[in-house]
DNA sequence: CTTCTGACA
DNA sequence: TGTCAGTA
């Protein structure tokens, strides 16, 4: 073991071998800033375990369809976050991996229709040409913004006058409010029905909350009177109004007399039973959820079908009440065991929230 | 035999 | 980013 340097220096070549790159494309990435190896005396250059890891995380950032000065600017202002990129590049495969097993069933199912000798309807040609053209570059783009808002922010100071400008309620497309006040120094916001977290300021106009990856940019309208806002979560952005308090008002009293009586939705029953036969089939109607909760009901759809298979036939499903977050929560009893779920709709009837978890 | 730079496609 | 030339 005298040779410790050459374990963990690389050159070039060495390098682009185990990277599976070329040298030539080192030298871009070198001369682009991404990379800074060192030189040997004969000016040959040599890669540590530093730029070894930069380097995976460029590849990484190049598969997602960045532009080697799109990774510049993301990578000079911090260091790598390399577990947050392998985690989202993970996400990113299986998303892929869903959506190409997806078409292959149905593609498979429409072939033997054909076989059979039966005429495909209009219906699923359209639904064949949904899927098969959903190269979906959207799920492409949730992905990269998830990245984007799970990386790392830095606080900076903001003068609190400004914070006057914020405070203030909005409205989600979903019919959710969120509520922003300013207590001395300090940005809080409540989304409707939930306790309240601290916002801290990354930017003029831009806040980041810390107990999720999650961040809220202001719009300002005409005049530079803030307007409303973008809600930066879950690889989506969501927009929302800014609106009387009397709405976000309204909005908490539905949903404290809701909980308070514990009335179900009507169908509640109904609609939950689908959605889990839906999971089941591993064909969830995402046009019947906000967009919001389909792009995360698409990365867990896998998982959620597996644990459905493992629990077997649903044997049967009781209302258990409203949670204090308005969420409609049912036992439900399968043939190996029982689970917890839980959903909320938006104003529009379509699913806002849902969720299945282990009975407590 | 290898790397490095610069140039051109 | 591949490739070629001319070096060290």
């Amino acid at each position: 073991m005298t040779k410790r340097r050459e374990d963990v220096l690389l050159t070039a070549a060495e390098c682009a071998e185990r990277m599976g790159l070329t040298v030539r494309a080192l030298r871009v990435y070198e001369r682009q800033g991404l990379v800074a190896p060192r030189r040997t005396q004969k000016n040959w250059r040599l890669y540590g375990p530093a730029e070894i890891a930069r380097l995976a995380e460029i590849v990484a950032l190049k598969r997602l369809g960045l532009s080697l000065s799109g990774i510049a600017r993301l990578l000079s202002g911090q260091g790598a976050d390399l577990d947050g990129l392998l985690a989202m590049q993970q996400q990113t495969l299986q998303d892929l991996r869903e959506r190409a097993e997806r078409g292959l069933r149905l593609v498979g199912s429409l072939r033997a229709k054909i076989a059979a000798g039966a005429l495909l309807s209009t219906d699923e040609l359209l639904t064949l040409a949904k899927e098969t053209n959903m190269t979906d570059t959207s799920q492409d783009a949730i992905a990269w913004h998830r990245y984007e808002q799970a990386r790392p922010r830095t606080e900076i100071r903001l003068d609190p006058v400004l914070y006057a400008d914020y405070a203030g309620h909005y409205l989600l497309a979903d019919g959710i409010g969120l509520v922003v006040t300013r207590k001395e120094d300090r940005l809080f916001v409540r989304v409707t029905g939930q306790p309240e977290v601290e916002a801290f300021p990354e930017a003029q106009d831009a806040f980041f909350l810390k107990v999720v990856p999650a961040q809220i940019v202001f719009t300002r309208g005409a005049g530079g009177v803030v307007s409303g806002l973008v809600l930066h979560q879950n690889g989506y952005e969501q927009p929302a109004a800014r609106v009387g308090e009397e709405i976000t008002r309204n909005i908490e009293e539905a949903l404290a007399a809701r909980v308070k009586n514990g009335t179900p939705l009507p169908d509640g029953e109904a609609l939950l039973r689908s959605v889990i036969a839906e999971h089941r089939l591993g064909e969830p109607d995402y046009d019947g959820m906000t967009p919001p909760l389909a792009a995360l009901a698409r990365e867990q759809a896998g998982a959620i079908r597996d644990e459905l298979e493992r629990l077997g036939q649903l044997q049967g499903l009781s209302f258990k009440g409203v949670s204090p977050m308005g969420w409609d929560v049912y036992d439900v009893r399968f043939e190996n065991g029982g689970q917890e779920w839980g959903f909320t709709l938006a104003a529009d009837g379509r699913f806002a929230g849902l969720y299945a978890g282990p009975s407590l």
